[in-house]
DNA sequence: GTAAAAACATTGAATGTTCATTCATTAAAA
DNA sequence: TTTTAATGAATGAACATTCAATGTTTTTAC
């Protein structure tokens, strides 16, 4: 049993690995399977086919967002001071996994996702979305349809770590936080301008 | 003369249209050559490979943005005005013309780009750089790195025309407003509050 | 102006490669 | 002994690309 996860954990690294390296075309699962030594047939034994292989491999991260805001948010504080834990929380997650961003990437913006449900895609920003509704039920977040609001702070966000793992630019602290300014005093509400 | 512009064309638009409905896989050259209404080995009388094409294809947008811009932007407005109507420009032009958009993304997060260099990416976005600058320079916009605003504006925009595209919402009104004012009270110099 | 010649454009079947997937066989675990 | 896991060579489909043959246009020479 030990064995089975190890596996399919070394089957799932090399995809991840290939395909955040150069997308789809790049991991022909013939190098899947050297990579992760392992026999080509083999994969066939955990996934019925690479399409398989690499939805699973995305829902294997299902609860990779409401991980990292759970981790990230305290209730306690001030909305602001929320919002800008949660937004550092996953600009950092994805500086440091870099890996899994650049899969996200490529996964969301392929055929994979045409076919499968968008309910999936849903679920996997649902996290995003809980947070900012509490933002917006207690007034500290600008009034929108919360599908507008979860795309425009993930799209911030990924602007960002874009630029970042681009490797083009030097990001420093101030970067970040100007991303972070424009973040939030875009999505904050603008009736309630007591919150600086 | 005019028939080589006119299969050129033919392929750019089997290509386009190909690639901009599943993405690259989608898009063998048998298919382009039957949807051209040419034969296959005539598209390499134009391009030397598949990847010279579609990196053709991507060069012969290298003004689309410029053109937009031009179209909406006037200088003789206040900065927020202009603001509003290249946002506005942008968005109502990759609505209309969703086919370059999906193309567009496809190529920006495909392994073409990596190859490539970053300049070619780099000057595609210039023109919105040297108006986002011109609002820097008057005090309208925010202080920050160039390319961070110009990363951040542009994806604000693709977001929304994402979530426009993917069909899943009604996008009225209230929803591009929404979208736009996010973008310029993120943008907006928070130092010259005089702009409403 | 016309015919021959050269240059260019087009064709689509054939080629060779890359790949996902299968399966008969062998090894390990139950 | 039976079930499960693993192997990797073999299979066949999909594809990018080539090329010899054919059609079309342009140039040249008279």
């Amino acid at each position: 049993m030990k064995m089975i996860l190890d596996k399919k954990k070394a089957i799932f690294d090399a995809t991840l690995d290939l395909i955040s390296k150069n997308g789809f075309h790049a991991a022909p699962m013939s190098l899947v399977a050297k990579n992760a030594n392992v026999a080509a047939g083999t994969i066939y034994h955990y996934f019925d086919s690479k399409e398989t292989l690499i939805s699973e491999l995305f829902k294997s991260q299902k609860c990779l967002i409401e991980g990292i805001i759970s981790e990230a948010d305290d209730s306690t504080k001030p909305f602001k001071d929320r919002f800008r834990q949660v937004y550092h929380g996953l600009y950092t997650y994805f500086i440091k996994n870099s890996k899994v961003f650049l899969f996200l990437e490529q996964y969301m913006s392929s055929p994979f996702m045409h076919k499968n449900s968008k309910e999936e895609f849903e679920a996997f920003f649902q996290p995003i979305s809980d947070f900012l509704k509490k933002g917006l039920y207690n007034g500290s977040i600008r009034e929108m349809n919360s599908r507008l609001s979860v795309t425009l702070f993930y799209g911030n966000i990924s602007a960002l770590v874009k630029l970042c793992l681009s490797g083009t630019m030097l990001i420093d602290i101030t970067t970040t936080t100007n991303a972070f300014n424009t973040c939030w005093d875009g999505m904050k509400n603008p009736r309630q301008p007591d919150q600086n």
